[in-house]
RNA sequence: CGGGGUGUGGCCCAGUCCGGUCAAGGCGCCUGGUUUGGGACCAGGAGAUCGCAGGUUCGAAUCCUGCCACCCCGACCA
């Protein structure tokens, strides 16, 4: 593994690159925009995936699966959603290979094989699932239905970044279907903060709940509801987004139901999803110059055991306190690896780990065996301490969720920093040009203006704010009466 | 889609302008030995049709033509 990062400070961008390669987590593959998950950042993926996915039973979903093709004709049938997507789509034609007759050894599309209809590789599966959900609901009975799926979607996006828009990604996407407007909002909403409580109690990594404005909707929603948050550079990231749909798709689909009364309706949905994307937003919001860092909660390794012993017979002595202390650690819950590899030496690992973002290191050496201690690393403040060996796991314990809240507060405590109010446009540009970050600032609501502030800042409405107070004010670009504070941000 | 790069052992890359012991170096890997409290060292060793296809030439990683791929910066987006 080679040495150093660029630093954060001097370009961002070659830092995150970097350390998305160093850390092991992922690499470009031999295909445009698309990536290698490498088995420790998927890892962190299975991780993400298992606590979301027990979230989504919790609140009452289930898993189902359904194609990765759609065919064009299901795909266009909701207009808006088609032509939002129909500019990052991958298009299956034929379905066959052959011999090229002229060049040996190679294949050529067979011309014969040629698709009646296009399949498109899902961008998102609305159109699939809704043209599946006219087959399985006929009454009120059938709803609400709750449905999860764990997938990968193709988006051809122009450029691509590991982990922040690559052409093909993971993640999931719930849709369900529900009898009331209300209820399906009500849902919309609930799901929003399944993922604000999962960015935060898991990721440490706080957000902005609010409301997308009309131009930054999901293609086909009535509202988007989303969270944003605050990457270490002063940009915002989208990290999850929850969509009521309204009857868009059940108009689209022809999907009705036969209320207790016996009268048709259409049924009410929403859709909601979190991508690999919320990686990027891991190493973004915690990691240092160092490589990555880690919250425990997420971490696939949360303490690594680092011995220091001259010869073999000191490391069987080491190794014995190691396993013991392993096992008092495991019994807790806690993963740990105990790297007793010859061929790299202790400074080596440390490096290594840091590197990885593992939350603990513990190093046992000669001084340890005899004083009954062990030293103890954290990777968020790189704080060391000796401890006595007695009660370690518990020890280990307490530390790792210090680490964990830490990384909360800490990341709280830079977009505290980072958010801003502008009260005139000056202020406004001189904050999103120099300073970064979150920018509260008043809007007139209309979408002209919103164009004409991104296209003069590159900043963007990331959204409306729930908890922004409504409050008279007047636009800082066009000076026109506004309705409440909104939340600008350039991102990513 | 514009602009800029890059393509040489598993990885990072020198060499390309100026064709000829040029396929160099570092990391990693294998063998042996010494080491081990912040990315060890010594000795030996294996590993490359220089992105692909043509062409020029006595001779091409190097020059010419065409093609392909990937990366980075923008516009578009999760």
């Amino acid at each position: 593994m080679a040495k150093g990062l660029p630093k954060r400070s001097e370009d961002f961008s070659a830092w995150y690159n970097e350390l998305v390669g160093k850390a092991d987590l992922a690499e470009h593959s031999g295909v445009k925009g698309c990536m290698v998950v490498k088995p420790y950042g998927y890892a962190i993926w299975e991780n993400m995936k298992a606590v979301l996915d027990q979230k989504f039973k919790e609140t009452g979903h289930q898993n189902a699966y359904f194609p990765i093709f759609v065919p064009k004709s299901l795909f266009e049938a909701e207009e808006k959603n088609a032509e939002g997507f129909a500019k990052e789509c991958a298009i299956v034609t034929h379905y066959r290979l052959k011999n090229d007759p002229d060049k040996e050894g190679k294949l050529m599309v067979d011309p014969a094989a040629k698709l009646q209809e296009e399949l498109i590789v899902r961008p998102t599966s609305e159109a699939i699932i809704w043209s599946t959900y006219k087959k399985w609901i006929q009454s009120y009975r059938d709803l609400p239905l709750l449905i999860n799926q764990w997938a990968n979607v193709v988006r051809w996006e122009m450029r691509t970044r590991l982990f922040l828009r690559t052409t093909e990604f993971l993640w999931q996407e719930g849709h369900t279907a529900h009898a009331t407007k209300a209820e399906a909002l009500e849902e919309t909403e609930k799901m929003m903060y399944v993922y604000a409580d999962f960015a935060e109690d898991y990721m440490a990594m706080p957000v902005i709940k609010g409301l997308k404005s009309e131009s930054e909707r999901f293609a086909g929603a009535e509202d988007t509801y989303c969270i944003e948050a605050l990457m270490q550079d002063g940009k915002a990231l989208q990290a999850g987004t929850s969509h009521f749909l309204g009857q868009n798709f059940a108009k689209a689909f022809d999907v009705k139901f036969a209320d207790a009364d016996g009268k048709q309706e259409y049924v009410w949905a929403s859709s909601w999803g979190v991508s690999t994307r919320l990686i990027g937003g891991l190493i973004m919001t915690h990691s240092d110059d160092l490589g990555l860092v880690l919250p425990p909660k997420l971490a696939p390794i949360h303490v690594a055991i680092v011995p220091i012993y001259k010869g073999g017979e000191q490391l069987a002595q080491i190794s014995e306190v190691a396993n013991k202390l392993k096992a008092d650690m495991q019994a807790k819950g806690i993963i740990v690896k105990y790297d007793d590899d010859d061929k790299r030496k202790p400074g080596w690992k440390f490096a290594e780990y840091e590197m990885k973002g593992v939350p603990v290191r513990i190093a046992i050496g000669p001084r340890d065996l005899e004083n009954g201690t062990v030293e103890v690393a954290r990777r968020d403040t790189l704080e060391k301490e000796s401890l006595q060996q007695e009660d370690l796991a518990i020890k280990v314990e307490h530390l790792l969720e210090q680490i964990q809240i830490n990384l909360l507060d800490r990341a709280k405590t830079y977009r505290e920093e980072f958010t801003n109010v502008a009260t005139t446009w000056d202020e406004f540009t001189e904050l999103i040009d120099n300073k970064g970050g979150f920018v509260h600032a008043h809007w007139d609501g209309t979408e002209e203006t919103e164009q004409k502030i991104k296209e003069e800042t590159k900043a963007t409405i990331r959204c409306i704010p729930f908890d922004q107070k409504e409050e008279a004010g007047s636009c800082i670009y066009s000076g026109n009466p506004s309705k409440g504070m909104v939340l600008f941000a350039k991102a990513y």
